[in-house]
Formats: structure tokens, C-alpha cells, sequence
RNA sequence: GCCCUUGUAGCUCAGUGGUAGAGCACUCCCUUGGUAAGGGAGAGGUCACGAGUUCAAAUCUCGUCAAGGGCUCCA
């Protein structure tokens, strides 16, 4: 039997990862060897390589002449039943390298020499029945009868590179998933379709939010008028954020002078990430990767004053950057996007306080998003890098002090930051349990040092400011992806490019429909009134289905009365109100960012 | 960029060498219907693009572009 799949309530089979269940590491790593033994059994010619575990399953990387079909994954799998069938015993043997070597030698197994190069003493290979070896560390079931032939699954080939090296051979992989029962597996299952019925790709067509046109080119998006309209809500709502912070708006050019990005060094460290320089009149201009180097031109326009500074200059910034092909994916990797950028130019001493005001700034606007839950990471210094000790110390330090400051727990990855200063990276959790990395905090020792940046401190002397680069969604393409996944295309009532649709009965009342449709709007609420004729039943399905947060029955009783019927998606049957009441609570809903009508 | 798969109507897809199809969506007509699909008719396609094979190509071959699953990359 299925687990239940209809239910939003949490699963109750909970799904341990392998590295949080002995028993299913056993069974991963078994099923590997039970999996590439079908395999050689059915591809006599096809080499193994690799094949260890995931943490929902297992993949084994092969070389082999015959490209792997979708067909075949089906007569591998009928033959790993097989295997597993026969209930045949895992052994573990520890042997001499020169053993190894031999037996390796003796089955032609060029990569498993190539990892026996690699490991240290004591080598081990695990016996699969009495035809069947693979070097291995294990652990492994002590038979395949350990194994639930019910409960695993191949799930797709792919490409992947020996070691992980472009430049290596192409191998062949193939992923598969095990689990200790079917119901296990019958969950993990759900669990990948729940992920599909959110993709923001799905949900970008169905609900009509954007496109990504052929003829225009891959990763460049057409925001169409309903996803521009919740663009226009999410920046709006972002702007103000802003300007309560204490930050000054910038538009800066999408191209400049090639020269400008000599300066910045991106030419010289960026080059292959940007599209090609493009020759106007006598001078070569470069489409923007990033919008820094304009925000520096900006703060050099002037001689700056230490009174002036903390200056906080924010905006979204569209950059273009060359994505390799194939790398495209939906919103969330692009080649044109818009960064809600900012940067901070300061003291030295006031660098603490402005990292937890930016913090403050990142927990407002993700939580309004009902992104609640972060995971940080703080990058120190690399080895190889510019800048004095005392200034990474003293920024090091700084970013330490904000996050101990806000409280926030944080992992430290030692040498992680960029060659330029270091950094705070803030993944957030979505409502699935995935983690998506979007806000950044960084150190810049470097463009102040080339741009000559400076003030006038209090003693007259020239000063170089520190510099903090930030974003707090990131980019906004995919931040809108990100969301759209975590809400499932079901926006929260403030957010919905169409918050409420008027459903009439029938014809007769249709003039009083135009008439609370105006009231609507001309309140600031995003209304329409469905013109299509059709029955009622007809009507909800389609605003169910475009996932409008409010639905509107109009018949003759609530034309005779002044009132509409209310049907919520996120709080369903609301009964009857009067026009002026919805005005009301809609318009407080609005102004409040709720996620429903009610308060 | 690499491997595999795919590209037919706005969407989901059928169509394996001989006149281009279905459901939904769209338009019109009938129906005036009270909480998730009423009925009928119509319109809509350079079968991604370009070459080739063939009497004949959506179908076979090659190339290009794009998408999907991965790999690599994302200082």
C-alpha cells in the first residue's frame, strides 16, 4: 500500500538520511554492488569505476561502449532482483596490495587499479557471491537477502566525469534509491513529486508569472503582467525596507567602458563569466557582470568627509554574465538578472554595527517571505589573498561580533572567504526542508585599494573606507523561484497578482458586479470579475486552479443585499460580507503583507 | 562545455516514410446555471531551425539552437 499522498499534514514516515542510519548505509552500499554486477552481467564490456552512496540512494559510475537508455535501466533492475533473490553472502576480504593488484588485473578493471593507487592499507574488497568482487571499505549487508527488493528503485543515467574532471573520461552513471521498506520508498517518492508539483518552472507556465522565449535566447526571463505585478509588489516592499534602513537609491548604467573594468580587475578575474565587449565610435564597452565598480565611481564623485560616512547605497542592479550551456536552469540560474545589491562604505569602527543592521535588514525582508529558519557560514581568510593582517582581523572580527551580537549561530568555513576580504553567507530553508543559498555579506579590501577610494578623516588625513558588498535576495529571478517553490504558487493574499475574482451566478447580476469591481480597485485591491459566462462550478475550478486567494460569489442575494460570498484557498468558506467589510480587511491585509484576509 | 533524453496547436501529449491529430485553454452559439469540468460549432501548426537521403520526410541521416536529468562550472 501507497502512504497516504493527499494529506498536507507531515509524513508520518519519517525518512532517515544514510548518514544518519547504519543499517541503510549497509544497504545503499550493497545495492551499489548488487547494481553493477547486473550491470556487467548484462554489458559484459561496461568497466566500474565508483559507485558509492547518496543521501537518498546510490549511483555507480561505469565506462562502457553501449550508452545506458531509460528501457535498460528496466532489465537492470529485473536483474538486480534476481541477485537479490538469490540471498547471496557479502564477504569481506583483506588482501596485499600485490593481491589486489593481481585480481584487479586478472577482471581488466583499469579504474579500479587507479583507485588501488590512491588508498592506503588495509585494502578491502567485498565478495558478491562467488563471480563477484569490488574493491570496496564497506560496510555491507552480510546478504542480499537484507536487501527489500521492493523497496528500490533506478531513477535515471546521466553523464559524470572520472574523478570529477571535465577533462577525464565521460562516464556513465546511474542513480538509483533504497530504502529499508516500501513504505520508505513509497514516501521518498511522494516526496520527489511534491518537489515537481513546486517547481517554479511548472508553476511559472501554469499560473502565467514568465517565459523564456527561444527566439530571445536560453536564460534571459519574460517577466509576463502577473509575475511584473508581484516583481513590482516584492520591490516596492523592498525599497521601503530600504529607505527605513537608512539607505540612498542608485541607477547606474548597464554598460561602460571597458577601461573601468581593467581597473575593477574583473577583466582580468571575471573574463570568462562575461559576455564579449561590444565597439561603439572609438571606444569598446563591456555589458555589466556586476554593478560595484559603478557604486565605487559614484563614491568617488565627490571628496567624502568621515561625517558623511556610513553612506548605504542600494539597487537593483540588472547584470548580465555568461552561464556556460546547459547550465540554464528555469529562474534560478540565468544569464540576465537583477541583484538587490548594495554597498556600505565605512569606518573601521563602525563596520560591527553596520554588519548587524544589515542582518536586522536580511531578517526582515526574508521573514516576510516566511523564510524564518538560516543556516551561516562566515569565510576567513585563503592563503592566497591581499590585504594587511590587521584589516582581515579587524573585519574578521567585525563580522563575528555581529553575528554573536544578533545571536545567531554560524559554522566557519577557515580559508573560505574570497581573495578580497571575507564574508557571511546565509542559506535559508524552504518549506520542504531544501536549502537555498541567497544572502551575502562581504568585505572588499580590493576595489577601495584600486579605485583609490578615500575620506577625509577628522585629523585631515586621506583615509580608505571599507567597503561591504551585500545582497539580500540575491538575485531577484531566483529569489522568485525560491518562493514561488516554498509557497507552491499559493501566494499569500498580499502578494497574488490577483487577489480577488467576482464570480456572478448569472448575467442578471452582472451590472452590480462591474460596480463592486470598481469599489475594488479603486481601493487598491487587485480584482477582476470573471466575463467567461460559465457555470459556477466552472468558475471556481478555473480561480482554484489559477490559485487566487479570494473567490466572490455573486448571485442575486448578495446583489439585493451589498455583500459578496467568500471563498478562501488559505482559510476557506469566509460566509457572506458586505462589500465595504472586504474593502476593509482586504485593504488592511495589503498594508499588514498578511498572508489571508483575516488578521 | 560534456553524457543521455527530448523538441508536433497557448498547455499536456498521440502520430515510425504516403492528405497533421486528441483533450484542456481560446472564439461564437445554445443553456441563466449557487461552490472544482453543461452542450454544440469554430478558429488555431514552416511538426524547433538548416541541410541531406527519397518519387515522397513530423517520421530516416547530419548539423545548429533550445529544453529536461546529471557532470563540470558558479573567483
Amino acid at each position: 500500500m501507497p502512504v497516504t499522498t493527499s494529506s498536507p499534514e507531515p509524513a508520518a514516515i519519517t525518512l532517515p538520511k544514510t548518514s544518519e542510519s547504519e543499517q541503510l548505509l549497509r544497504i545503499r552500499h550493497s545495492m551499489s554492488h548488487v547494481m553493477a554486477m547486473a550491470v556487467q552481467k548484462l554489458f559484459p564490456q561496461a568497466q566500474v569505476t565508483i559507485g558509492p552512496w547518496t543521501e537518498s540512494g546510490f549511483y555507480y559510475d561505469f565506462d562502457s561502449p553501449d550508452p545506458f537508455s531509460e528501457a535498460d535501466l528496466k532489465a537492470i533492475k529485473k536483474e538486480m532482483v534476481k541477485i537479490i533473490n538469490r540471498k547471496l553472502p557479502l564477504e569481506r576480504l583483506e588482501v596485499s596490495r600485490a593481491e589486489a593488484e593481481r585480481r584487479i588485473q586478472a577482471i581488466n578493471e583499469p579504474y579500479k587499479l587507479e583507485i588501488l593507487a590512491g588508498i592506503k592499507e588495509p585494502i578491502s574488497l567485498y565478495t558478491l557471491g562467488d563471480q563477484w568482487w569490488d574493491l570496496c571499505a564497506g560496510p555491507h549487508v552480510a546478504h542480499t537477502g537484507e536487501l527489500n527488493a521492493k523497496a528500490f528503485e533506478l531513477e535515471s543515467v546521466a553523464g559524470a566525469y572520472w574523478r570529477g574532471d571535465e577533462t577525464k573520461a565521460q562516464l556513465q552513471r546511474i542513480y538509483g534509491t533504497a530504502w529499508e521498506t516500501p513504505e520508505q520508498l513509497a514516501e521518498h517518492q511522494r516526496r520527489k513529486a511534491e518537489a515537481k508539483r513546486r517547481d517554479h518552472r511548472r508553476l511559472g507556465t501554469d499560473l502565467n508569472l514568465f517565459s523564456i522565449e527561444d527566439e530571445a535566447g536560453a536564460g534571459l526571463v519574460f517577466w509576463h503582467p502577473r509575475g511584473a505585478r508581484m516583481r513590482l509588489l516584492i520591490e516596492d516592499f523592498w525599497r521601503q525596507a530600504h529607505f527605513d534602513a537608512g539607505y540612498e537609491l542608485l541607477y547606474t548604467p548597464h554598460v561602460a567602458d571597458i577601461s573601468l573594468w581593467k581597473t575593477s580587475g574583473h577583466l582580468d578575474f571575471y573574463a570568462e563569466s562575461m559576455f564579449g565587449p561590444m565597439q561603439v565610435d572609438e571606444r569598446q564597452y563591456q555589458l555589466k557582470p556586476m554593478n560595484c565598480p559603478f557604486h565605487v565611481l559614484t563614491y568617488a564623485s565627490a571628496l567624502r568627509s568621515y561625517r558623511e560616512l556610513p553612506i548605504r547605497w542600494a539597487e537593483l542592479g540588472t547584470v548580465y554574465r555568461y552561464e556556460r550551456p546547459g547550465v540554464m536552469h528555469g529562474l534560478m540560474r540565468v544569464r540576465g538578472f537583477t541583484q538587490d545589491d548594495a554597498h556600505v562604505f565605512c569606518l573601521p569602527e563602525q563596520i560591527t554595527a553596520e554588519i548587524v543592521a544589515i542582518l536586522d535588514l536580511t531578517e526582515q525582508i526574508l521573514s516576510t517571505f516566511d523564510f524564518r529558519s538560516y543556516e551561516i557560514n562566515l569565510s576567513t581568510r585563503p592563503a592566497k589573498s591581499i590585504g594587511e593582517d590587521a584589516v582581515w582581523e579587524l573585519a574578521t572580527n567585525g563580522l563575528i561580533g555581529a553575528l554573536e551580537r544578533k545571536g545567531w549561530a554560524y559554522k566557519v568555513d577557515e580559508g573560505g572567504g574570497a581573495f578580497y576580504g571575507p564574508k557571511i553567507d546565509l542559506k535559508i530553508e524552504d518549506a520542504i526542508g531544501r536549502m537555498w543559498q541567497c544572502s551575502t555579506i562581504q568585505l572588499d579590501f580590493n576595489l577601495p585599494e584600486r579605485f583609490q577610494l578615500e575620506y577625509v578623516a577628522a585629523d585631515g588625513s586621506r583615509q580608505q573606507p571599507i567597503m561591504i558588498h551585500r545582497a539580500i535576495f540575491g538575485s531577484l529571478e531566483r529569489f522568485f523561484g525560491i518562493m514561488t517553490e516554498n509557497y507552491a504558487g499559493d501566494f499569500p493574499f498580499w502578494l497574488a497578482p490577483e487577489q480577488i475574482r467576482l464570480l456572478p451566478v448569472t448575467d442578471e447580476v452582472r451590472g452590480y458586479a462591474e460596480e463592486v469591481l470598481g469599489q475594488l480597485k479603486r481601493a487598491g485591491v487587485r480584482a477582476t470579475l470573471d466575463q467567461s459566462g460559465e457555470r459556477l462550478a466552472k468558475l471556481i475550478r478555473n480561480g482554484e486552479q489559477m490559485k487566487i486567494p479570494v473567490l466572490a460569489v455573486i448571485g442575486t442575494t448578495e446583489a439585493e443585499g451589498g455583500s459578496l460570498s467568500l471563498r478562501s484557498r488559505r482559510e476557506g468558506d469566509l460566509g457572506t460580507m458586505a462589500v465595504a467589510k472586504l474593502i476593509e480587511a482586504a485593504s488592511l491585509a495589503n498594508a499588514a503583507r498578511s498572508a489571508g484576509l483575516q488578521p
